[in-house]
DNA sequence: TTAGATTATTTAACAGTGTTAAGCAAATGT
DNA sequence: ACATTTGCTTAACACTGTTAAATAATCTAA
């Protein structure tokens, strides 16, 4: 009798066993090293018997998108519970979810599909990859009167219309959009609202 | 002697080959069936000679992304020039980017490292991803003095704040972002300027 | 034209992946 | 003590990226 309670709460541990095993693989060699027989080997069985508690691979990437929805979903609610007016406790919100990402960072990546795609150096040193803010730069230091176009103003601006823009992009590219009249409305208001701002 | 030039002309067509072949897969079964053998049966041959026109399947990805990001500054470059204002020439190609990342979503993708993460269905009907927007709806309808939760105005809000700060953090998690101080002050900026924008 | 050297392409293989079916061994029920 | 269920492993399949060896085709020179 006793013993099927305590064999079920053995069950529930390597359950929870396989996740942490998961998602300490992924925390010390990154989403690409994950494998079955690699969380097997840290849980110490063969990968077989991961699937009498998950579905597949993706089920336990699903499973720990929920965790971390949870968790997220603590954090802003300790963040609001500090501020009783709503123009507060919408920062401390906001902050909470920043901080989140970068103290959850393989959490937050699955949970919106972001693949530090694969070798960032390579990446990150094209130089094609400078165009956009090129383009940009130049009109926003047309509009704001500042000659020097490295200046830390047009970075700041630059990245304010980047970031709405992209987040809403990538959003709508994980078909978590809203429709697409909300989204044009939404993109239209943050540019002229970001290029009124930037207006002198 | 003429030869070898048709010989050349023929490498290079066949390495053109090779990333239209890889984007026709992209684009027929999505970044996750692209494989180096797939590509080897669009252009008729085999894996191996794949490797003597890229160093592996990484330098694929590479050069599109490359090619992504000459044809959205090429889109930018076309928008602008439509303009003379800067407001209206950073209206334009704001709207430019828009457009390119839906238009050509798959390398946008690649260019951003955007993972459509699994099978979306899942992930869109987890309950728990709601919990978040749960949160933050009942701040912003209590400052704008709104009852119903579900109204466009709030969803509006909503996805504005969220796209500025998930575009924001998933710009620094793939390391493009600038330093932190700016980071720090573009989201506070944003934040706090939507905040304003929306208490009466 | 024929022999030798280069080049182009393929086949075979290795190590790894997710996943499934068959087998074995230990615990359980009768 | 026997039968049955359970827990777990081994073996296998069909893939993946990648490399080395083997073969086929082409070009060069006598």
């Amino acid at each position: 009798m006793a013993s099927k309670d305590r064999i079920q709460r053995l069950k529930e541990e390597t359950r929870s066993n396989i996740l942490s095993a998961a998602l300490q693989i992924v925390k010390e060699d990154g989403w690409q090293a994950l494998s079955m027989r690699k969380i097997a080997d840290v849980i110490e069985y063969t990968a077989p018997i991961i699937y009498e508690y998950f579905a597949n691979k993706e089920a336990i990437l699903l499973e720990l998108t929920r965790k971390g929805f949870l968790l997220l979903s603590k954090d802003l609610q300790e963040a609001k519970d500090k501020y009783t007016s709503p123009a507060d406790q919408l920062e401390a919100m906001w902050l909470a979810y920043w901080n989140f990402a970068f103290a959850n960072k393989e959490l937050y990546q699955v949970m919106f599909g972001i693949t530090t795609n694969c070798s960032c150096e390579m990446v990150n040193n094209l130089a094609e990859a400078e165009l956009p803010w090129e383009h940009f730069s130049t009109s926003i230091s047309e509009l704001m009167k500042i000659e020097d176009l490295n200046s830390d103003v047009i970075c700041t601006k630059y990245y304010t219309f980047w970031s709405v823009v992209h987040g809403l992009v990538s959003i709508n590219l994980l078909n978590r959009g809203d429709s697409d009249a909300i989204n044009r409305q939404v993109l239209r208001d943050a540019i002229t609202g970001i290029i009124r701002s930037i207006t002198p």
